[in-house]
RNA sequence: ACUACAGACCGCUCUGUCGCCUUUCGGGGAGGAAAGUCCGGACAACACAGAGCGCCGCACCACCUAACGGGUGGAAUUCCCGGAGCAGUCCGGGGAUAUAGAGAGUGUCACAGAAAAUUACCGCCACGGGUCAAAAGCCCGGGGUAAGGGUGAAAACGUGCGGUAAGAGCGCACGCUGCAGCCGGGCAACCGGCGGCAGGGAUAAACCUUGCGGGUUGAAAUGCCACGCACACCUUGUUAUAUGCGUUGCUCGCGCAUCAUCCUUCGGGGUGGCAAGGGGGGUAGGCAGCGCAAAUCCUGCCGGGCGACCGGCGGGAUCAGACAAAUGACAGAGCCCCCGGCGCGAGCCGGGUGGACAGAAUCCGGCUUACAGGUCUGUAGUUUUU
RNA sequence: GGUCCCGUAGUUCAACGGAUAGAAUGGAGGUUUCCUAAACAUUAGAUAUGGGUUCGAUUCCCGUCGGGACUA
């Protein structure tokens, strides 16, 4: 059953900030695409984080039931205000890549064998494309994801 | 029937397969503007001892409304169109108006012009002096004068007659404008009439004056829970006609708070506590607020009002509630529109990355702005038929 | 969500409500040079937009459009 639902939608601040501080990115058109372990590995401060995510605030995930690549991983899109002035607009490009994302997901699972990640989505063409441009560029984007990466970032 | 304008309204529909948010597990799930955030409220927190100054907003009148800078109706001014008339003007229709005050004061009015507010350059006029014996003319002087001149956006009521040295509302007639009075109409703004007085520009979307209104801050308000760090540091005050806080721009006034101990040369100083400020550190998660019945929405009948709207008796509906932010994606069919072809025509066939503007964020009432296509009503024009 | 501010040549800034909107720099072509650079003179180029007030608006007022800042 390939949904989407709100435990896959990357919404930590954290998390977030860390994707842009320390994330890998590549490209495929369409998007811009940047992501980062989840779980913080050393930090190169050395102060780490003795606590993992799932204890991070009041209600903690479900993820001890199984430790899946598809459990732990959160996506986030982006699409900038720059390209697209009304809201109509980028909330009808978010929704198509998130529809995008959702039928193609279980290929990304099958390419992450070692492990979840935390990935954003950013749209940077300059037009608003139709679903099925979205769609060739998500299968692109699981094709080029560099699979040795990730474990070690 | 078509076209144009104005006003009001609608704002594509259905099916299937995958999904999303919410839920009391039945169900429910974007708009006329959800937008801009331009006004006004509800609601919430704090304050409530006032006075003065300041600041902000509004500005013809009446009404509607919870309130408004919104709406309705009217008045005045002004513009446009049509008609009547020789003309002044009158009648009808439509539009615009931030429409209090420029007889309270201050400022500004470039260029041009003599002069831009108590104006004398040219001109006109009498008088005195000179030139001369005298007059005219010319020159000089101090005056009178706003009729004539050109300039300018704007030049000190208009026309005519009288009057005068020349002139001037100086006087008169008619007219225009303003002011106060009386009479009549109107709730009022205002209008009409009568006789009286006055005739010193524009600008208040320049300062300002007058009248009225405004306590301040706004859902990131506010209350609660959880997690986490650091009172460790600095400054000020702590016996008083002082300091701090509040009164939410300022001042006065008012209210509240100001503890203990040690030393002392009695001026004060030290220590702890407290209060305020600075700096630094931590967290940026959850719940309520948040759509629970209300200035609610739809509708039938009756009544009031020119109208906005209001009142009464009924019926029905209230079921979006996200928070890196749901309400979608794809496919098919229909509807409407555009283009091409066929047909006298109803219509048929084919094509169209044709179906706008645009996405709730506490909630309402307005305003403004954007908008494919369509419907209805009214006005004007053209054509056809009767 | 709320509060506030700003739009002038390509860029950075000027301009009491008053003539043809000024300066620096950048652009273009020219002189000079064997060629550049520098220097010299020349030239083009703008009030975000739509209304209103006023004799007259970059300036004052209102509405749009665009940009920015602050606010737990």
């Amino acid at each position: 059953m390939p949904g989407f639902s709100r435990q896959e939608r990357l919404k930590s601040r954290k998390v977030i900030a860390r994707l842009f501080r320390e994330g890998h990115s590549f490209m495929a058109y369409p998007f811009r695409v940047v992501w980062v372990n989840p779980t913080p590995g050393p930090s190169p401060d050395g102060r780490g984080d003795a606590l993992p995510g799932a204890v991070r605030d009041g209600s903690p995930l479900p993820s001890g039931e199984g430790p899946g690549v598809g459990s732990c991983t959160q996506l986030a899109i982006s699409v900038p205000k720059r390209h697209f002035r009304t809201a109509v607009q980028r909330n009808r490009l978010k929704r198509r890549i998130r529809e995008a994302y959702r039928l193609h997901k279980a290929g990304l699972y099958e390419t992450l064998s070692g492990g979840p990640v935390s990935l954003m989505l950013m749209y940077i063409a300059k037009e608003e494309l139709p679903y099925r441009d979205i769609e060739a560029g998500m299968i692109k984007m699981i094709r080029k994801f560099p699979v040795s990466g990730h474990i070690n970032p």
